[in-house]
DNA sequence: GAAGTTATACGAAGGTGTTCGTAGGTGTCA
DNA sequence: TGACACCTACGAACACCTTCGTATAACTTC
């Protein structure tokens, strides 16, 4: 019998190291704890058992779930990385753009230029938008 | 004399309730604690002197600075409104869009529909740009 | 002038996040 | 078999955030 599904709906969201460790768990599908310091070294100084607790803390708020295969554990994100950046987004524009996401997304635009495949992706975001709300309207 | 301008170029992150006092700050432009704390009780149920306690930490900080006239202090927010959303919305994108904030405002823009206006805005500040940069290149 | 109101200052408690040291288990290999 | 390498588990220290209680000063009001 598999384990029973004591998941809450919601994640909680993720601290600053947490999602360093998300990032290199995205990147690599799944990662062992060896393989996320490598990733997590590049760009700060931290020891294994910091990594090892941390993702420790991680399974238990169901951040992540684990296989114990062998010797060392392996790890994966529980939630998708776009899940995640929706989320991070979404509380973003709730506490600092009185909930309007388009206000977040434009002030994103002219606070950093994008390039031209950016923006034509956008611009054909835009239309798909535009025509949908015009068939609801 | 004036006091001595120790203040450090870049302001500290704000936290959680820091950003509902300046959300309040922003929107009065200046403000007594009671005041601050009309505002954050609308969402929040907080103490008078948890106000101003977290604003003594602000002023330390540099978020926030104060004027002592008569009775009451009077607060005001160091950074605007839109230097603060830049700097929360490039952290964010460095730490979860691989530093990029179109990336970041094409996730913002699909997770949540905008309104007519807003598509508008950003689809001329998109011409806008397409335009500097055929002048650049 | 005593009581009540309103303000600031400050200490402290409780929670969470981050980091690491140490202990203990298991496997390898000369 | 003994030394070494590598793993997990766990406790503890430290810092920060949040909240509030208490002390104290000043101002009003009868």
């Amino acid at each position: 019998m598999k384990s029973p599904h004591t998941q809450p709906r919601t994640l909680p969201k993720p601290t600053e190291v947490e999602l360093e460790i998300l990032t290199s768990l995205w990147s690599r599908g799944e990662a062992t704890v060896r393989e996320i310091l490598e990733d997590v070294s590049q760009q700060r100084a931290l020891g294994y058992t910091s990594v090892l607790k941390t993702i420790q803390i991680m399974t238990e708020k169901g951040l992540v779930q684990r296989t114990e295969a062998g010797k060392a554990h392996i790890y994966r994100a529980t939630a998708t990385q776009e899940d995640t950046q929706s989320q991070l987004l979404l509380d973003l524009s709730q506490r600092l753009f009185a909930g309007s996401a388009a206000q977040l997304a434009m002030h994103a635009l002219a606070m950093q230029p994008a390039n031209a495949d950016e923006l034509n992706e956008i611009r054909q975001m835009i239309e798909r938008r535009k025509a949908s709300s015009k068939e609801k309207a």
